[in-house]
RNA sequence: GGCCCCAUCGUCUAGCGGUCUAGGACAUCGGCCUCUCACGCCGAGAACAGGGGUUCGAGUCCCCUUGGGGUCACCA
């Protein structure tokens, strides 16, 4: 079943300037989102009278899914992937999933000098890490310089674009001296009318010639109803003097010509989608629907920004993508961490691919910008650690135990090992730092430990503990156990941990571990009485009698 | 600063006028389990920013204030 999609006003055809007094209030995509309903002055809201019949409609129109929906993502490869971007491409991925669609990959590389080709193959790894798998694509904008340059043609032939002779030095002097009167600047439209001919040979930029008569708003699927400000919307620039197309630009050719149904993407946008708006219905060319996703901030409230990434570290967050991974993330983890972020269904937090797949709407983002918080997405990514088979977290452990130095390979012992901590961290990375005690023997016994439980008959009680695994060894774990609760009964009082502590520092260095049999198990009975003739040998003997 | 957006526990959120003495999750604090540490389980504290309206009734609708954020390029 398809979703009830958002459309445009089934009672405000073009031409009917008075919404009926029977609008709906509520909208059926989500509730409070009003269309000409809302509208500042009832009656003529959203009509704009039309010098020009092609620029203009009765509302915006949101044309819903008798188009096929295709969808986008649309990164720039000015460096790694930013997390708000990965959030970005989720929600495309899922929301094209959900509805059947496809999800395209475009790459915004019209740049000059920022954009480099190691950062494109960072970001194409770090989706496909994520399995955010494209349909189409990539795509690059760089690849595609002739389309824009004959739809610029096209638009300069119909006198919607004109060149603009103006140089930037002039254009930044006009800038400054509004921002010193403090007025907000605005293309003067200097060159919009200059005689043909006039200016030939001069350096030029193209601008857009923007209507005079724009609608009073857009509807946007998450945020709602969108006010359109005239005044902010000046002749902007299409393409620049070295003839290279904008972004704005790019972006609209691109996503007509790719026949892209919902852009749906940062809420950093929104400012520029009336200009975008205007652009399409200059060339005629179907609107897709917009939906503006609020930003992901960092813990001080604000967008989170590449510049601060030390700051986050210490924070245990990072901006960007491939990060998690070396952090020890799972891709699930992040998967689901970042779709629940700003997304929601009900009370669930723990969501499947497969779930997300199916139960992604638009509807249910909310509007307010989120608050990344590493406590709970570490928790999600100690969960899938939980989640994950033992030999299948092996294979993923060596890199993260080879960055502290211990050379490993996948097998038995690395699944034992990783079953043995993926309860007791939450990170692969914690549990290849965790897992250093079966690298390494302990280089040194904490003193608090040590204090805490190594008392005046403890030499005693190693002493039998090693001649027990000398006997049986340490593959039978039930029954070593056993062995030891006999040991405890005998002579420590019938407390297991009197026995237990002891032999834990003396072959951890430390009061916490997994279960100890499990841990002797591992370390093989050659290096359980090694480490055990070594506390013997440098740990308090016994304490003198009386 | 102009314009725009947002506003429920510290954080992520549920809530779509009465079912809210506001639910869940992370985190925090207790307890249980237990060879330690974890895991798990049980429990506790913790929020409708403020003020006006509308309504029989408002966390839910409207307005204002406050607070936060975004954006103002020949960047994307």
């Amino acid at each position: 079943m398809r979703p009830a999609s958002w459309r445009s006003c089934p009672s405000c055809p073009p031409g009917s300037a008075t919404p009926p007094s029977s609008w709906p209030r509520r909208w059926p995509q989500r509730s409070g989102r009003t269309c000409c309903a809302g509208a500042r002055s009832p009656g003529s809201a959203c009509t704009v009278d039309a010098p020009r019949p092609l620029l203009v409609r009765a509302c915006t129109e949101v044309p819903a899914m008798d188009r096929p929906v295709r969808v986008r993502f649309a990164p720039s490869p000015t460096g790694f992937l930013h997390v708000g971007g990965v959030r970005t491409a989720i929600f495309n991925v899922l929301f094209a999933r959900r509805q059947g669609g496809k999800f395209i990959l475009r790459i915004e590389d019209t740049d000059h000098e920022r954009n480099t080709e190691e950062a494109l193959q960072q970001i194409l790894e770090s989706l496909r890490w994520l399995g955010l798998a494209w349909d189409e694509g990539p795509l690059r904008q760089s690849d595609r310089k002739e389309l824009y340059r004959s739809r610029l043609e096209s638009l300069l032939a119909s006198g919607q674009a004109y060149r603009c002779y103006c140089s930037a030095a002039e254009l930044e002097a006009k800038r400054q001296k509004a921002i010193a009167e403090k007025r907000t600047y605005k293309y003067d439209r200097t060159c919009r009318d200059l005689p043909a001919g006039a200016q030939d040979g001069r350096p030029y930029v193209v601008r857009f010639r923007m209507p005079d008569q724009l609608p009073d708003h857009f509807d946007d699927l998450i945020k709602g109803r969108i006010p359109i400000e005239p005044e902010n919307l000046d002749d902007w620039i299409l393409a620049r003097s070295d003839g290279s197309p904008t972004y704005n630009f790019c972006v609209v050719v691109d996503d007509a010509d790719m026949g892209i149904s919902h852009v749906i993407r940062g809420d950093d946008h929104v400012i520029n989608t009336p200009r975008q708006i205007m652009l399409y219905r200059a060339f005629g060319f179907p609107e897709p629907s917009f939906a503006h996703m609020p930003l992901v901030h960092g813990p001080d409230g604000s967008k989170l920004s590449k510049r601060r990434e030390a700051e986050y570290r210490a924070l245990g967050i990072s901006v960007s993508a491939l990060e998690y991974r070396a952090m020890g993330y799972l891709p699930q983890a992040v998967v689901n961490y970042f779709a629940r972020l700003g997304w929601s269904h009900g009370d669930q937090e723990i969501f499947s691919r497969a779930e997300l797949e199916g139960m992604f709407e638009l509807k249910d983002v909310g509007k307010s910008a989120s608050v990344m918080n590493p406590e709970k997405f570490k928790w999600l990514n100690a969960h899938y650690l939980k989640e994950t088979p033992d030999a299948e977290l092996a294979g993923m452990l060596p890199p993260y135990l080879a960055a502290l130095g211990f050379p490993a390979e996948p097998g038995p012992r690395l699944a034992r090992i990783a079953g043995a901590f993926k309860e007791r961290a939450k990170t692969l990375a914690e549990i290849a730092e965790q897992a250093r005690v079966f690298f390494e023997a302990p280089s040194a016994y904490e003193p608090k430990a040590v204090q805490k439980n190594w008392k005046a008959d403890s030499p005693g009680l190693l002493g039998r503990v090693r001649a027990l695994v000398a006997a049986r060894g340490v593959e039978d774990e039930p029954g070593l156990e056993q062995a030891f609760r006999e040991l405890a009964e005998a002579h420590a009082g019938g407390k297991l941990g009197a026995v237990a502590q002891p032999v834990r520092i003396a072959l951890t260095g430390s009061s916490a571990s997994p279960s100890l049999f499990l841990v002797m198990a591992i370390l093989g009975q050659d290096e359980v009485l090694r480490r055990l003739d070594r506390a013997l040998a440098s740990l308090p003997g016994p304490a003198p009698q009386g």
